[in-house]
DNA sequence: GTCTATACACAGATAGAC
DNA sequence: GTCTATCTGTGTATAGAC
């Protein structure tokens, strides 16, 4: 699998940011006061567009609803008929992304049987993944904190979640002895900040034209250098 | 070396957080209205804690002077004293941290030659010092983009040069034929995505009882896995 | 050196015209 | 559905008493 493969992989399972606004207008339809769905998945995309882009310069907290304003092209009172509060549009774009993480990893997890394949596959989709939809990579990163108790909980269970895919797939292998003893909790940890580096880091490997292609096969390379039983 | 040796080291050397206020306090004195240094240098750090709480909780942007005030103890009035404003003292608390990284790495990096003890020594020496300093870790990597652009330009530059320190490691052991042909940038980028995982979710560590000690000792062993020459 | 009181700008959010 | 105008709370920063 490669990075073009897997975008075609996305379009086949209705994976892509359009759907995404779609189903942040189906899931928020109460408080959501436009009623054609065309108009609204157009504007959501607007506004999560802008939203991305600002919060990349300063941060979600010093996005002013004037410069989303501006940016998006929406007056202030039209923006308010998509969300009601700041803070709601924080969380429905992280609930969102969420949701969008779990669903690709679990569609391409079953998609695999043998463990080191599968390990390899999942690390490349999430890769991959945070590619295509980076700027919502970031923003999730950078912005869960800011969350009240309730929905930082989701977020922690989502963190969770991710690790696990990972811990099972080692746990596996080990007991098939393709994998090597080690500490499930402490790999499935580095992994995941390699992949987290991707999507943090992004600027740095653009400016060096390293591919995701390149990168991901680096990780691979590392991971299996130290996973794999001899 | 383990991290209880490191803090003697670091006391040896007068890093400490104190002698990092002290720092602050000499390097600001045109802007800082307090003339004695006890008196500045207590409060500087009671600034620096409360800063590092709140931001942790809510981000830089979103803590008020107010918030600043209540959890330092100190009145606005007084705050303002020690900095002319909220992006000054920012600033400064972003360059201390920098310079304090650089010149703790350069020191241990002098104290060894052969190329994979030096680089097991860079490794931990930064980990630890993100143990130590890990509020401060901590806010400079969140708080950096939120820079303007000479100053974000300061930020860069350390980041190219921590990972510099470890590449010219790298390049060092291959010609030596101590460390495997590799690519240089992308190993080193791994480390340094390893080296944050400790400080950007300490909390994760902290919770399942995982040591600094353990997670130097894993990481070193992961990259030993790859890098050695056999 | 530190405090309280306050200036003044700007934030989020809403009402009501179109 | 979208706009403009505006309310009201809260932000940073300062002035001047102690």
């Amino acid at each position: 699998m490669n990075y073009e493969k897997f975008l075609t992989f996305l379009n086949e399972h209705e994976e892509t940011l359009e759907s995404a606004c779609r189903r942040v207008y189906f899931e928020n339809q109460e408080t959501i006061m436009i009623k054609k769905e065309k108009t609204a998945v157009k504007n959501l995309k607007k506004i999560l567009d802008a939203v991305f882009k600002i919060t990349y310069e300063k941060g979600f907290s010093a996005m002013t609803m004037r410069d989303l304003s501006n940016e998006s092209g929406m007056s202030l009172g039209a923006l308010y008929s998509y969300f009601k509060s700041k803070e709601e549009l924080l969380n429905i774009i992280l609930r969102q992304g969420i949701s969008m993480v779990t669903r690709v990893l679990e569609l391409v997890s079953q998609m695999h049987n043998e463990p080191v394949s599968k390990l390899e596959a999942v690390i490349k989709a999430h890769l991959f993944l945070s590619e295509k939809a980076r700027s919502w990579f970031y923003f999730m990163f950078m912005e869960a904190k800011n969350l009240n108790a309730q929905e930082c909980d989701t977020v922690l269970k989502a963190e969770y979640h991710t690790e696990k895919v990972i811990v099972d797939i080692l746990k596996n292998g080990e007991i098939l002895g393709d994998l090597k003893k080690q500490n499930h909790i402490l790999t499935a940890s580095i992994i995941k900040a390699m992949q987290q580096e991707w999507y943090l880091k992004r600027w740095k490997y653009a400016k060096r034209k390293i591919t995701v292609d390149e990168y991901a096969d680096y990780v691979i390379k590392f991971v299996r250098s130290f996973c794999i039983a001899k």
